[in-house]
DNA sequence: AGGCGTACCTGAGGGC
DNA sequence: TGCCCTCAGGTACGCC
């Protein structure tokens, strides 16, 4: 489900929130969601509190008073809903849910099940592994050319790859290539300096526009509020196959690579 | 090292 | 109506 601008979205909502509350209880509805085991992850959190919510990359990260972080993957599905004090059923599919001392409530639902949870401690090093933030002052065109050097594999798979370039996904990769006119097979390592700089240029061009709109809602994605995007309603080839491309007129295809959805034009972009 | 296929899940939607 | 197939915003893992 979120990409990066619904991902922000999401820990934006999230902030205003939760921020300064303090945990009362935790419950989990579904052990393999969580870590460490579920009745330490539950204990550990009574008394806690948030103190800050951000993002990295994909992962929703919430920084507790403990200086331990509650870092959220949402996957396909995941979400994070907050209820108000009056609330009284959990947001369907709710696999763990988090009491706040103010009778206020966090839910962790995902119908597919793929979304995690983790408490770590403060030390732990989990982001080392994430790569470079796409709209962080540190992606420049140098580093994203040297990120890009002697690849092999197609540039669209690139930009999905976390390590490298955290926070892309299919729908927002099909959307930078379309914008920069560039065909998602063409070897990462292939492009010229022109195209780099406008691949650079549109990426981050279309996940700024993208958070403007509060993310991108193709199927079921919500904030922490429950309110769509609005990007859906903005795509220029993403889901669109058998349509005009607003650019040259002539049809937008799907085609698959790494075994993802890959929707394009055949004319405008090489 | 890197690229590829598969696995993890449930639900929606299309074809017949 | 209902059955069966494909597809879905993502990543982890094992194999070559």
């Amino acid at each position: 489900m979120p990409e990066l601008p619904e991902v922000e979205t999401i820990a934006r909502g999230l902030a205003n929130a939760v921020v300064g509350k303090t945990i009362d209880s935790a419950t989990v509805l579904l052990p393999r969601v969580v870590a460490p085991e579920p009745d330490r992850f539950a204990r550990e959190l009574v008394g806690d509190r948030i103190d800050a919510v951000g993002r990295r990359g994909k992962f929703v990260v919430l920084s507790l008073a403990s200086r331990r972080q509650l870092v959220v993957h949402l996957r396909m599905t995941g979400r994070l809903i907050v209820q108000g004090a009056g609330a009284t059923i959990p947001e369907p599919y709710s696999n763990v849910l988090i009491r706040f001392s103010d009778g206020t409530r966090l839910c962790f639902a995902d119908v597919r099940t793929f979304g995690r949870m983790r408490l770590v401690e403060p030390e732990d090093p989990w982001a080392a592994e994430v790569g470079i933030e796409p709209l962080s002052g540190d992606f420049s065109l140098e580093r994203f050319s040297s990120l890009l050097a002697s690849r092999t594999t197609p540039v669209k798979v690139f930009l999905l790859d976390q390590r490298r370039i955290a926070g892309i996904g299919n729908i927002y990769a099909c959307e930078a290539l379309w914008d920069a006119r560039i065909r998602p097979a063409r070897p990462a390592g292939s492009l010229s300096k022109p195209a780099r700089r406008r691949l650079r240029d549109s990426i981050r061009d279309v996940l700024r526009r993208a958070i403007d709109m509060r993310g991108t809602s193709v199927d079921d994605y919500v904030d922490a509020e429950g309110l769509r995007g609005g990007f859906q309603n903005v795509l220029s080839v993403y889901g669109r196959d058998g349509e005009s491309c607003p650019r040259c007129t002539r049809t937008i295809v799907r085609t698959v690579i790494a075994q993802r959805g890959t929707w394009w034009c055949r004319t405008c972009q090489s």
